[in-house]
DNA sequence: AAGTGGTCTAGACCACTTG
DNA sequence: AAGTGGTCTAGACCACTTT
């Protein structure tokens, strides 16, 4: 039934895929707002309902859409929920998962150096806002995270408005500047503490931290945010699970 | 047109998965062959095309199974390129993987500890198999392995049989004795080389060192293999993608 | 009762590989 | 040419939530 084979690239599917994202990036729909039923959908793109159905399916996965079964499907947000299930990996000995206590220690407008500027895919000219954390869990200063940002995509953005945010760093990025943090890269090495994050930490420079490295990305793999973070793993761990790598 | 609701849990197509999955483990169909073709498992399970395709599109996801258009669908092997691309995570600086070369140094027979028989579910007085290799990378030691597995699993196994396989240890677990690994949890920290570990990387004990505690599993989540890696990281990280969780 | 997503069917045609 | 997986359709009915 399809008049124009307007399969540019790929199948049909992929191409509402695409469609639906370009929607959600536009912000035709909003980060938790409900999408049109799956029929109405079917309707408007012109695809059965199993296609639009596939199409969905692809989203679902990549947590950027939610389905709730007789209620609707929605835009994924970027809640503790989220933050916690897909971003955050430091976990207690015991393998449980708690919710860090955020302290902001520092936030500058500066420049960035030649590594930030090469994975962030800006110039060293360009301006990038710096941000320290302090994470702490279960009452003790466990994690120090530095972040850079390009200032381009975050216009407006002060101390002021950071610190008094009400939802994790991911939700303000999404709900304030309309970037969606949707997946990210780690790369993890071990180093002796820096005198720098071990005052932070309370600790003496020297003792074995962990340095986590992480390039997070909105849609179509676009760097977004570069963190360090420097982790205290006496009684803490990374946690990893090695299924089936999307 | 179903006359038995034998939807004794869930849905029919994760029915059809359990079976496909039973066939593999009990043999019925081994690493590297071809599963009948998709019309002709339909009709076997009774169902229609599509539902066999998802109950087929799970196992793909999994690894289980792996596709190739107008050739047919096989059972996923443990060769090389599996375990490079699901369970080597160790690249270099530059972001480039490579094959480690595999040296063995010690092979025995023993006890578990406590919290190797913990993780592998396995009682103290159960027999287990030891093995420490150093992984080279660049023609440099990088990675010392400590692996423990139980006995009851890999019956015959010795360190003639296990220095002389072809492949992977995972294929040699895989086409020797039937166990597939089908994933792991990694727990990471960062800690002072210990001097045996140091020893055999060629470097001074105490330096930083990246500790991977892996819990690896075959099918319906049971424990097979827990291995410890030290791994020197002054050239090499572990990487890690934080996508859509599974 | 009405509306949503979840499962399932029974076909059709396309893209690819092999003999 | 025959056989495979890949895409797509146009329905049906089920499970769940809301009104």
């Amino acid at each position: 039934m399809r008049d124009t084979p307007r399969r540019s690239r790929g199948s049909l599917y992929q191409e509402v895929m695409r469609q639906l994202i370009d929607d959600i990036q536009r912000g035709v729909v909003g980060p938790g707002d409900a999408l049109p039923s799956e029929s109405e959908l079917a309707q408007r793109f012109k695809v059965s309902i199993g296609t639009l159905r596939r199409a969905v399916d692809g989203l679902v996965a990549d947590n950027i859409l939610v389905r709730q079964q007789g209620r609707g499907t929605f835009v994924g947000r970027q809640d503790r929920d989220r933050f916690m299930f897909q971003f955050f990996k430091i976990a207690a000995r015991d393998g449980t998962l708690q919710f860090p206590e955020v302290r902001l220690h520092a936030f500058q407008r500066s420049r960035p150096n030649e590594i930030q500027a090469r994975r962030l895919g800006i110039q060293l000219t360009d301006a990038v806002f710096c941000i320290d954390n302090v994470l702490a869990l279960g009452g003790r200063p466990v994690v120090h995270d530095h972040i850079v940002i390009p200032a381009a995509l975050f216009d407006g953005l002060n101390r002021i408005g950071f610190a008094g945010r009400t939802g994790t760093i991911y939700e303000l990025y999404q709900s304030d500047f309309g970037v969606t943090i949707v997946g990210a890269h780690e790369r993890i090495r071990a180093e002796s503490m820096a005198m720098s994050s071990a005052s932070l930490l309370g600790l003496r420079a020297g003792v074995p931290a962990l340095r986590i490295e992480r390039l997070a990305y909105t849609f179509n793999t676009v760097p977004v945010e570069f963190r360090v973070s420097v982790v205290d793993t006496r009684e803490f761990e990374y946690v990893s699970d090695l299924e089936a790598p999307v």
